[in-house]
RNA sequence: GGUGGGAUGGCAGAGUGGUCGAAUGCGGCGGUCUUGAAAACCGUUGUGGCGAAAGUCACCGUGGGUUCAAAUCCUACUCCCACCGCCA
């Protein structure tokens, strides 16, 4: 969420934003009902004011007993007026409420400007592309050929885009996960966290997911009576550890905080249908290891760098081509500031896949989640900076492993990192 | 699932209609004393909105209500604790 007093001085900037972001948002009614607002509460205060200064009044005569009729006659009027200048206050409270929490983040300065994808900026490369002296399968054809991957039964069991992992198949998940557990722990200096893999509504608004997203999300455990009772399965591990300091404040001695987890991720994929229905490349559930940092504001983009070499090292120590690309505006997530994407090189499909998002969302999620730091003890509150990554999601790691390690037999070369995780197996086959 | 208890400032914990943004203790900060520290003593110490400022308003789990006036009364909800039952 952006700061309401930054929108009221920076108007023009904001809008200008919005475009870059191929955006809208209704601006003009927003200040609108702004000013309204609080004319209306400024009505209601000074008069709140002079009720409290009579009501000590009618205390004191209470105390000394005299007669105070006639001063709760007049607090009788007093508080009618008040009660409904809070309620028209109220609404206009709601309506920019409203429009706040569908307006974006603010790009940081070196995000790209950009009309599209397109525009997104190459920022490196790493790695050699395979060559083959055969021509490579797509990773459905080897995981289905290996017996590793059961998409006709998965479908059977939830519905199409939901996946069966099987015998090594289902090992190769447990062992990336492992994998990348133990090396954000032990070489990246992270803390592991296990969260729950349900959020309430709360928790998803404040890492940006609602309310602009519901379509996005499974929701469960409808509630009509309290829709604030609404529980989502997760989207991203991002959303439970990001909210996991949600309204407390923490001590700047003990940043940055980094946390890593697994989770299991649901996403509707609503709107993306027909869209890489094959495979693994989108799937309604998938596992993923994320990592999450709570940084001080002024080192949050130092923070956001280490943040990608982290992911990179995951990417680097399964030995898979991989480039890293600068989102820009139009491309950019709802509540990053800026965001690198990582990238891997699919044999089969000769193309670069996303595999990792790198995100510095500034103070944009500890605003709505109202996660704040002190930086002595006494002093006052700031909001700290939250950055997350991939480290990485795993069916698309899945997929590059099997279409860049395959071999003309159709087996499947395992990466050495991950041979102490598979029992020592070093291929599939 | 049942019964009972609870939710108050960084923490602990008082407060059952008006003088309560809220006692007290701990912690924090400043000071006195001390070679230094500890102890003791004194002072100070919540967050947010509006406002140029003075100031003012709000906030005692959350939402609604009663009242001239609510931390305090009523109501619904959420969460926590204890015990019982059931179950992994």
């Amino acid at each position: 969420m952006l700061d309401l007093k930054f929108i009221r001085e920076n108007f023009d900037t904001v809008r200008t934003m919005l475009e870059q972001r191929k955006m809208d948002a209704p601006l003009d009614q927003l200040i609108n009902a702004d000013r309204r607002w609080r004319e209306l509460m400024g009505e209601a205060e000074s008069l709140r004011s002079y009720q409290n200064s009579v009501s000590k009044k009618i205390a004191e005569l209470k105390k000394t007993k005299g007669d105070a009729s006639e001063q709760i006659a007049e607090m009788r009027q007093v508080s009618q007026k008040i009660k409904e200048l809070n309620e028209s206050a109220q609404v206009k409270k709601s309506e920019m409420d409203e429009i706040l929490v569908n307006i974006p983040n603010m790009p940081h300065s070196s995000t790209p400007v950009g009309n599209s994808e397109a525009d997104n900026i190459e920022v490196k490369r790493w790695g050699d592309v395979p060559n083959f002296d055969f021509a490579p399968k797509p990773h459905w054809e080897l995981a289905e050929a290996l017996d590793i991957i059961d998409f006709k039964r998965g479908a059977k069991v939830a519905g199409s885009n939901f996946v069966l992992f099987k015998g090594i198949g289902a090992k190769l998940e447990r062992a990336l996960i492992n994998f990348m557990l133990d090396l954000h722990v032990s070489q990246h200096g992270y803390t592991e966290v296990s969260p729950p893999f349900v959020a309430n509504r709360s928790t998803m608004t404040g890492t940006g997911q609602l309310p602009k997203f519901e379509e996005d999300m499974y929701r469960c455990d409808r509630d009509e009576a309290n829709e604030s009772g609404d529980l989502f399965l997760i989207p991203t591990a991002e959303v439970p550890v990001t909210n996991i300091f949600a309204g407390e404040y923490l001590d700047g001695k003990n940043l940055p905080i980094n946390y890593t987890a697994y989770t299991p991720c649901f996403r509707r994929e609503a709107g993306s249908y027909g869209r890489d229905t094959r495979g693994l490349v989108r799937v309604h559930q998938f596992d993923k290891v994320e990592m999450v940092k709570f940084t001080l504001p002024e080192t949050s983009y130092d923070e956001h760098e280490r943040l990608l070499t982290d992911a990179e090292d995951v990417v680097k120590a399964l030995e898979l081509p991989y480039r890293v690309i600068t989102l820009c505006t139009a491309d950019l997530g709802f509540a990053a500031a800026k965001c690198y994407d990582i990238e891997v090189w699919t044999a089969a499909e000769q193309k670069f896949l996303e595999i990792s998002s790198c995100s510095n969302f500034e103070d944009f999620q500890a605003r709505r989640a109202n996660i704040r730091f002190r930086r002595e003890p006494g002093a006052k509150p700031e909001f700290v900076h939250t950055l997350n990554a991939s480290g990485l999601a795993l069916p698309r790691v899945v997929i590059a492993i099997l279409e860049n390690y395959q071999q003309v037999d159709g087996s499947i070369r395992i990466p050495e990192v991950l041979k102490p995780y598979m029992g020592g197996v070093g291929r599939i086959e």
